[in-house]
DNA sequence: TATTTTTATCAAAATATTACCACAATGATA
DNA sequence: TATCATTGTGGTAATATTTTGATAAAAATA
């Protein structure tokens, strides 16, 4: 599911795209103040962010896209505008996948965009996302608000094992032969510790342990 | 400088693209009318024709394609449309290296979409820059300020595999089937070496080792 | 509750993988 | 054939990862 933040002062608009937002399935976190939004940077990750340039106090959409590329270069992010003249602004940025709307625009015209956007940005790619988590499966990295987990060959196969089957339950078997294949013969006790290490480096991993089985990821 | 026409009824949205293309630097003419356009085809030599499939008048975007493409069988034409079906219409023309947008597009996208097919249709070279290498990928060779790095036909290959997929982990298996093809059975330990010749003589090259999988250039 | 079984945790030991280098083999070219 | 550039090989050193084994903790069982 996208996380998109909205920040938009004008309280009516922001609720009514918001309800939008919603019904189109997107998980959405408002703010009506540049400050409050501000605050909230860097603090969770962000699939897409939506401004409004002229906001109600000394904040600016200029000032939180600023903070927003400093964090994440590639981030999209839509502004909404009354005025013309804040389109040039928004040209001399020249900073990451962004895009503009002039207000006032239709509802239905915001969420064709964004939907278009999201699609362009994340479709090709092969990225599971899990909390804040973002598995690159091709890249083989694990992004946690941008920051890079480091996981090592096993670790990465475990986590995809998982990722790829949510809420099964697998056997200390299945993980021996999917892990390890089916020319391991050593001690399962290898499984307890791998679970253990990415228990550790990604902790927010729901891992369960089915007592006298096995494990599964919920 | 490319020069573009650029027909759209809808005047913001005509004006926006327009300020885009020009900082782009590109040559833009512009028309709100299809008469106006129909009138003016053949008076210039247009790069690119970015047509809206409705217009306001009589005269829609099928007319103004068909008088283009009588004068002109190859210059590369984009429409765009706000309904699906004008898309079913338009691949049924067949004609030149056209291509198709749906409203509501993002100015960044249509940009993307116009920098790309100017490049494929009136460029033939190839470059691919990276830090201050610039690798020339038809005629083979890269360029580091200017200067010549001399890489052999492997080292090449093996630059060309990272670079087409930036960000991709490539396993050993992968890396020997790319390079050395299929039918090659010696051991794995070529990819170290090839690896480390590459990374000798392109130090800025940034190449990742995955400890028991393989390697990723990001 | 006491006992047994299973799992979690940790650090040291063992293993596996990769970097590096020099040299041998190969293949193209003059 | 001699020369030259390129590629493959094998050994060693350096590194990263995994396994092991011991002990603690937790869960099931009687």
């Amino acid at each position: 599911m996208y996380k998109i933040c909205l920040v938009e002062d004008e309280i009516s608009l922001n609720n009514l795209i918001k309800s939008y937002m919603e019904k189109e399935g997107y998980d959405v976190i408002q703010f009506y103040k540049g400050n409050d939004a501000l605050e909230y940077i860097g603090k969770e990750k962000i699939d897409l962010w939506v401004l409004d340039i002229m906001l109600g106090d000394s904040i600016s959409g200029y000032d939180l896209i600023k903070k927003i590329r400093s964090l994440d270069k590639n981030v999209p992010v839509i502004f909404t505008s009354a005025r013309d003249q804040d389109l040039d602004k928004i040209l001399g940025l020249e900073l990451g996948s962004d895009d503009y709307i002039a207000k006032p625009y239709s509802p239905k015209e915001l969420m064709l965009r964004i939907n278009n956007i999201l699609k362009r940005v994340y479709t090709n790619s092969n990225i599971i996302k899990y909390d804040d988590y973002e598995i690159d499966i091709d890249k083989r990295i694990v992004l946690h608000n941008n920051k890079e987990i480091n996981l090592t060959t096993l670790e990465f196969d475990l986590l995809y094992m998982f990722l790829s089957n949510k809420g099964k339950s697998y056997s200390r078997d299945d993980i021996l032969n999917i892990i390890w294949g089916e020319n391991y013969f050593g001690s399962d006790r290898v499984v307890d510790d791998l679970i253990r290490r990415l228990r550790k480096k990604m902790p927010k991993l729901n891992i369960n342990t089915i007592y006298g089985f096995g494990y599964r990821l919920t």
